[in-house]
DNA sequence: GACGTCATTCTTGTATACACAAATATTGAT
DNA sequence: ATCAATATTTGTGTATACAAGAATGACGTC
């Protein structure tokens, strides 16, 4: 419970908000979730306004916090600017690599392997995760680290959806192969450029996704 | 004052510590400050947690609040991923100009040329300032938008500093013009090329600076 | 019958009070 | 005199109380 009430809550809020258990749009009244939680509503005030200068949620002056809804352009933002900031820890990866960070990549790129091979997309949905990490912690620059992590966690729920597409597991373990490749070969510009790509292309297919849907 | 006192003083602490007010390291009291701005602690508890969130000031439970000191090599990696940032908004710029972000952008770089030649170096800054903004804007990406300002916002300080430095008011300028010419070009490419190099010379004349200064 | 205004109620915003943990000072013993 | 243990103080963490603003519904008027 992490020794802090209002922490503790801006992660368990912040959890429901990525799950889609609190949906956007929805209100969230303090007395309920402090009722909820079995905390007095100073803690969820807290939490609340953390989640708002973190951009999960708005609180609009005496009127209640309600969870964003970003909607598909903003979210197709959101991977484009992932894109950028993977690249740069791609490329700075590769320039920088050490030998336990080679490893931490090698690790994580076989167990995307096994479970694409398995063809099992929860497995492989984890797995890709730490092989992402591992590629942020190989940049060597905790800002840059933070930051990813931070946007990787807020695509996290879109992300998922993708997996399920048709193909997409074994084309995006055979992009990962490139970028473990190119990352290895400590070529930069390459690893940016693939990386780049890899996530952009999520960006584009949630678009065609919600296109998709939208038709029905 | 915003209607609203715990958003009112978390904008007033985030300057103080921003313009070195409250510096690096300092302890923040919360009874201290809500006696400084004439409120509750309760406000002021949650404008901290805000900054917490943010990432601004650190809170450790039990031990109370205190500014964090980015330190040197953080503030290099902070540029770092401007770079990258503004890069992309630069790119993005170049491929989706319309008329009004054409003409933001002229006005503002005109603004800075007369600065440059007057040697004004405060109104530089300024100018230099919007400058960028329009950039961001003109990218069309809010989400980008939003990630550039902020972190230009948390750069300013360090910012501010290098404009001192000999020459680098009117090479900035020249920079500008480049940057300017491949966005009105259309060639994205080249913008992102030129506008990450512009920031990240930045980055790199802070930790210059950083380590001529510990040198004495 | 519809629109506007007023009152009631509900929810948020702020203050204060109390509880508890940590840091510090003081006192006693070795 | 120094170290340790305890007490005091200081400051954070949570709860509750109170005030003020917004939403909603009812009543009156056009």
């Amino acid at each position: 419970m992490s020794e802090n009430v209002g922490r503790w809550l801006r992660d368990e809020i912040e959890n429901a908000i990525l799950s889609y258990e609190f949906a956007p749009g929805e209100r969230l009244d303090e007395t309920v979730l402090a009722n909820r939680f079995g905390v007095s509503r100073t803690p969820v005030r807290e939490a609340l306004m953390q989640l708002d200068a973190i951009g999960l949620i708005e609180i609009r002056p005496r009127r209640g916090a309600v969870v964003i809804d970003p909607g598909p352009h903003r979210i197709y933002e959101m991977f484009e600017v992932m894109a950028e900031l993977e690249g740069l820890a791609g490329s700075l990866a590769a320039r920088r690599l050490d030998k336990a960070s080679h490893e931490a990549i090698a690790a994580t790129h076989s167990r995307c392997e096994q479970s694409a091979a398995a063809g099992d997309s929860d497995a492989y949905y984890y797995d890709n995760e730490e092989f992402h990490k591992a590629i942020y912690a190989a940049s060597r620059s905790d800002f840059l680290q933070e930051q990813c992590a931070q946007l990787h966690r807020r695509l996290r729920p879109y992300r998922r959806l993708q997996l399920r597409v048709r193909n997409r597991l074994s084309t995006s373990f055979l992009e990962h192969c490139a970028i473990v490749d190119a990352i290895f070969a400590g070529d930069g510009d390459e690893a940016r450029r693939l990386l780049r790509t890899h996530v952009g292309i999520q960006g584009e297919r949630f678009s065609d996704l919600v296109a998709s849907m939208a038709a029905r």
